[in-house]
DNA sequence: AAAAAAT
């Protein structure tokens, strides 16, 4: 290969110094057995170091200022705040002496002060008051300190948080909220304090974290790949075909990366062709890795801007997913990849300040992970620049070009520095695709893009065993607690349909003495964050989680997903039960069916079952044929779609007109296939 | 009903 010592120069694209030596430690990759369409593809190019100047990249560390850190509660749970403060409503959250949350917080609305039980911590504050949910009162929400505790020192991490530490500990937590003249805010006089996310960890254990492969890893071989488009280039079957370049290959097998999935295998040489592509492959089989690796390679080819402070950032791509921990959890991915390069990624979601997300673009940005709300904020402070965009990528794509965030897409797209499609290079990846939405991404997509389905389009991981249970509304707290005391420690997550059942079931848990958290869009971005950070870490070893987490969320060692609540898209169930079963390790999932709200799922529930080769209890397909689906009038998407229905359009056949979103109101009312 | 910008 030729390009194997241009970046040897490159320094570490955190302001360190040079990368220490590697040596790349693949893992036994097997010989695989390759598919008619796989055969091996050479992409060593010439390459030419442009660009790569092996600057340093500016300091990542945010250098104090934290004085100003409340997450601003949106969508109207700001509204209510105060007023749902009556008494016996949360008023186990005012203890350990007002703290932060007590005094700041019932910052959703009252609700959200459930505890969450710390080891040392583990004593209900309000005396263990039975809430009863389902009997509409809204009692109980009782809360502990203990997490506040934590949170307090987890979030101080690097210098300028001294001297907090104690003031959190010792419950007084309002002194973190007084000004000490650090921030750039302080405006302690109003409500609204912005969290500033902590900075990541960066040793270079820390960026590289990861979890093993499991047992059933290479029964992804045995997947069929479909592989949709005119001129597809073919596949590769090892990471040393796709021609990388040293670092990258370092980087790649210090990640933990050995053998390619089946969606790397067909999606890399697809995106170092400059192909445009919409890839479907199953939750937890290695979509984020399948673009970020070859598109690396490409800016790693091609050079991008050098990394220094401007106050107008260009970067070279753009990354976009539906939540901020799920643009969080990219990012980091992306920065693994980028170790050492001259390549700097950089993550902006909403929930914290703006100023923090302009300073990091500012610093240097080549990869930008955002979340739409914020992109769009910062691309119209003119913070960034498009005119060196060369790839764009919507993770989750479904989720991002459907109703909820259509819109915002379509602002993205019709920006005026936006390249056009051609100029560009679009890529789509998620576990589902309902029909209509796949045709408005052809509205993004170039004509000629590429379609690459794994298994079935919407289908269900087959290394999560699925379990349906009949379970009524009123039992479901038993059944779950049941349930969650049979598993004992193993990591569990916990999916309802409401943030106010997310936070009952979480203090419901908590008096059982199981340690939980939640996670849910009322909560701060900072309790959010630190949900996730004590589900992953072990801490509590059970998330109470709305579909916020559905999606997406890489987590080691889920082993139980529970569906307390079905959701109304068969969709958000694939990728909920997803969270388990990831990467070649087995997982379970028990989901409760009230026939009294469910029954519509009922059908394409039986079908991603059938697909997965799991039981399908014979009541369920009683219920099922007694819900006459005959509705296309339903107005949620997919909800009586068949998995089968979805096929892969032909590229010829994508040349349909119609505006965006436009289409979204006119059904499959002609053939796709 | 959840989520995505702040204000």
């Amino acid at each position: 290969m030729d390009d194997e010592d241009w970046d040897t120069e490159i320094t570490d694209n955190r302001g360190g110094g040079a990368l220490p030596a590697f040596q790349p430690n693949f893992q036994k990759s097997g010989s695989l057995p390759v598919r008619a369409n796989e055969t091996s593809s050479v992409f060593g190019r010439s390459v030419k170091p442009a660009g790569v100047d092996g600057k340093q990249n500016g300091e990542e560390k945010p250098t104090g200022g934290f004085g100003n850190r409340r997450s601003f509660g949106n969508r109207g749970a700001s509204g209510n705040r105060f007023e749902e403060r009556n008494p016996g409503f949360g008023r186990g959250m005012i203890d350990g002496g007002d703290t932060y949350r007590g005094r700041r917080g019932s910052i959703r609305g009252g609700r959200g002060g459930h505890g969450l039980f710390t080891s040392n911590d583990y004593e209900m504050q309000d005396g263990g008051q039975q809430s009863s949910f389902f009997g509409s009162k809204r009692g109980g929400f009782g809360a502990s300190s203990g997490d506040a505790e934590n949170r307090g020192r987890r979030f101080r991490g690097r210098g300028g948080y001294k001297g907090i530490n104690e003031e959190v500990i010792g419950g007084a937590g309002k002194s973190l909220w007084k000004s000490d003249g650090d921030g750039e805010g302080g405006d302690f006089a109003g409500p609204k304090v912005t969290y500033i996310p902590p900075p990541p960890p960066d040793s270079e254990d820390d960026i590289f974290a990861h979890y093993q492969t499991g047992i059933n890893f290479d029964k992804y071989d045995n997947i069929l790949v479909e592989v949709s488009g005119l001129d597809r280039p073919a596949a590769i079957m090892t990471f040393e075909e796709a021609g990388l370049c040293q670092t990258l290959i370092k980087n790649i097998a210090r990640a933990g990366y050995s053998k390619l999935t089946p969606v790397q295998k067909h999606s890399i040489p697809i995106v170092l062709a400059g192909r445009d592509l919409m890839a479907c492959a199953q939750t937890g089989s290695g979509k984020t890795a399948a673009f970020l690796i070859p598109i690396l390679a490409q800016m790693m080819q091609d050079g991008v801007s050098a990394t220094q402070f401007k106050e107008q950032q260009e970067p070279e791509c753009i990354i976009v997913a539906p939540t901020r921990e799920l643009v969080n959890q990219i990012f980091l991915e992306s920065r693994k990849f980028a170790y050492g390069t001259c390549i700097r990624p950089v993550v902006v979601y909403g929930g914290t300040q703006t100023n923090h997300s302009v300073r990091q673009i500012q610093q240097g940005c080549n990869i930008l992970c955002a979340t739409p709300g914020r992109l769009l904020d910062i691309l119209g402070r003119e913070k960034i620049g498009l005119s060196k965009l060369r790839y764009l990528v919507l993770d989750e794509a479904d989720r991002m070009l459907d109703m909820g965030f259509g819109p915002d897409m379509k602002k993205l797209i019709s920006n005026p520095g936006m390249p056009p499609k051609d100029e560009r290079q679009t890529l789509m990846f998620s576990a589902t695709f309902p029909e209509e939405i796949q045709r408005l991404a052809g509205e993004f997509l170039k004509i000629e893009y590429l379609f690459v389905v794994v298994g079935q389009v919407g289908g269900a991981c087959s290394d999560v065993q699925q379990t349906i249970l009949q379970v009524s509304q009123y039992d479901k707290r038993d059944k779950l607690v049941e349930i969650l005391q049979g598993i004992g420690d193993k990591r569990t997550m916990v999916f309802v349909e409401t943030k106010k059942k997310a936070d009952f079931f979480a203090t419901l848990l908590c008096q059982e003495k199981i340690k939980t958290t939640s996670i849910h869009g009322d909560r701060e971005q900072r309790e959010r964050e630190e949900a996730l950070h004590d589900f992953r870490s072990g801490r509590c070893p059970v998330l109470v989680a709305t579909s916020v987490a559905a999606r997406g969320l890489d987590i080691e060692n889920v082993q139980h997903v529970i569906n307390v609540d079905l959701p109304s898209s068969v969709d958000d169930y694939v990728h909920r039960i997803g969270r388990t079963g990831r990467c070649g390790n087995i997982g379970k999932a028990v989901s409760f069916f009230d026939p009294a709200t469910d029954s519509g799922i009922a059908q394409p529930l039986i079908k991603v079952l059938a697909d997965a080769q799991q039981e399908v209890p014979s009541w369920l397909e009683e219920i099922a044929c007694g819900s006459c689906p005959v509705g296309f009038s339903n107005p949620r998407r997919n909800m009586f779609a068949s998995v089968d229905s979805r096929k892969a359009f032909q590229s010829k056949e994508n040349q349909h007109s119609g505006g965006f979103l436009a289409s979204n109101t006119s059904p499959a009312d002609e053939s796709w296939d």
